[in-house]
This record gives structure tokens, sequence and C-alpha cells, in this order.
DNA sequence: TTGACAATTGAATAGATGTTCAACTATAAT
DNA sequence: ATTATAGTTGAACATCTATTCAATTGTCAA
């Protein structure tokens, strides 16, 4: 197996692990669908949408006075979060209701608060 | 409590909601930091070296030649990373060796995974 | 049917961010 | 000392993305 079968502008120090980490590594496509799902926390507006939900089904005027920002920005998010089904939605009358639609967000946010809170102490 | 009391371009609808879920919102302090962690795992390069490194310690030559990345923007994520304290480093000689500094990372590789698994039976 | 309000949508803008490139530092070997 | 390799870093560039604004749709009430 030659160092060049890896396209890097650099050599490989340790072929061992290089060869048994790529052995134990889950395809790309996962790994981008991973990405796009964390990215999905990693926006503020995004995060405290999900949350505020978890507590309670609301329609968008009341999740946008709940983050003091405007209806259009609310729903574009929305937006975002039900094209990849982690919101769901339901008409009632005018009003549009969203709720939480995946079981992870909440263990998710979780694990997250946990390490914010021991990097804290850290500090 | 009146309903300009939110800054906010349209009216709060069930007040009893909103003022129940701000009551249950962390501060944005929080949220903040909350985003500013997820933001680091949804990117696939990020998301593939802390996997990477969940294997194996390595030097950033090696990391580079799994990812098939060049060894500059390699190095510059494990800069974004160490600086928060999710992956730490120690010299040795002219290398030198990165390695996870959180214990969440795992566990949230899994939420995601499971989450990705569930959504990819639904289609 | 007209007006009012909830919500959505597309375009535009501004800000954030990942990679590349080139220059640099650090260490080891000759 | 000189050379080679590992790694870092700053600037530049291109891309992505969140919000705003304006226009539009959908629903209800008068």
């Amino acid at each position: 197996m030659s160092k060049n079968e890896f396209i890097c502008d650099c050599n490989i120090i340790h072929e061992e692990k290089v060869k048994d980490t790529l052995n134990k590594m889950p395809n790309a496509n996962l790994f981008n669908k991973l990405a796009e799902f964390f990215k999905i926390l990693g926006d503020t507006t995004r995060a405290k949408i999900l949350y505020a939900l978890d507590q309670n089904e609301m329609c968008v005027c009341d999740i946008a006075n709940v983050l003091g920002m405007s209806k259009s920005s609310i729903s574009h998010q929305l937006g975002t979060l039900r094209r990849i089904s982690i919101v769901k939605c339901r008409r009632e009358g005018k009003e549009v209701y969203y709720s939480l639609d995946d079981d992870h967000v909440k263990g998710l946010f979780e694990l997250g608060i946990e390490h914010i809170v021991e990097r804290k102490d850290l500090k």
C-alpha cells in the first residue's frame, strides 16, 4: 500500500494508525448528514425555537414574541426546521401551530448543557 | 401586562403560553454557548476530525491523510477545536498529537446518528 | 367582497466561515 | 550551520447563511 494512496499535501507518518482509523470511519455521506443535523442546532435562533417548542406548542406570532424577533425571520427558520422534519405544524384557522417532531432534540440539549456547565467550572 | 412588553412586529396571540414559555427559557447566554458548541459539530470536516480522534490519537499529517485534506486546513480546524477545549494536544519531537478533550462528543454523535437512521426509515 | 390579520416566500443585503496560499516557527538530522 | 519536515498562522477569497423588506397567500369576520 503506497503512501500516495490518499490525496493530501503531506506524508503519512503512522501508517497503522491511519489505516486503522480509516477502517473505523463511517462513510462520508453519514458525516454530511450528521453535520447538517448539528448545524441546525448551531444557531441561537433555531436553538431557542426548538427549546421553546419543547415547552409548548405555539403559533408563529407567539414564538416571535417569545424570542423578541420578527414574524418573518421566525417563519423562515420554521420552514428550515420543517423541511428536515425536526418540527411539524398544523393549521387551525388563521394560525399555524408548531411543535417538535424529533425525539432526540431534548437529549441533545441536555448533553450540550452538560458540556457547557462542566466547561464553566474549569474557567 | 401589556402586549407591547416584547419587541416584535406582531401580537401575542396566546398570552398564557408565551408567558409560560418565557418563564421556562434559560438565559440568552446559555443559548449562545449552546449554539456555539453545536456549530462546532455542524461542519463535515470537524465532525470527521472528532470522530477520527475518538478512534486514535493522531498527529496533524495523519489526520490530514485520513480526511484527504490539506495540512493547513486541518491545522486551522484543530486550532478552532483546541481554543474551545474540545481537543487537546501534546508535542513529541516534530509532531503534535491531538486527542479528544470532551466526554460528550461521543454521546452527541450517537444521538445524532440515531436521528439520521430513524429519519432514513421514514423516507 | 372587502378588510384585517396570520403566515409564507423570494430577493437582497450583510455578516460569518472554510479553504487556499504563502510565509513563518519549531524540531531533528546531517 | 544547513537542510528537511511538521505544524502554525494571517490574509484573501469564495461560499454560505440569517435577517430584512416587500409582496403574496390563506383564513375569518363584517
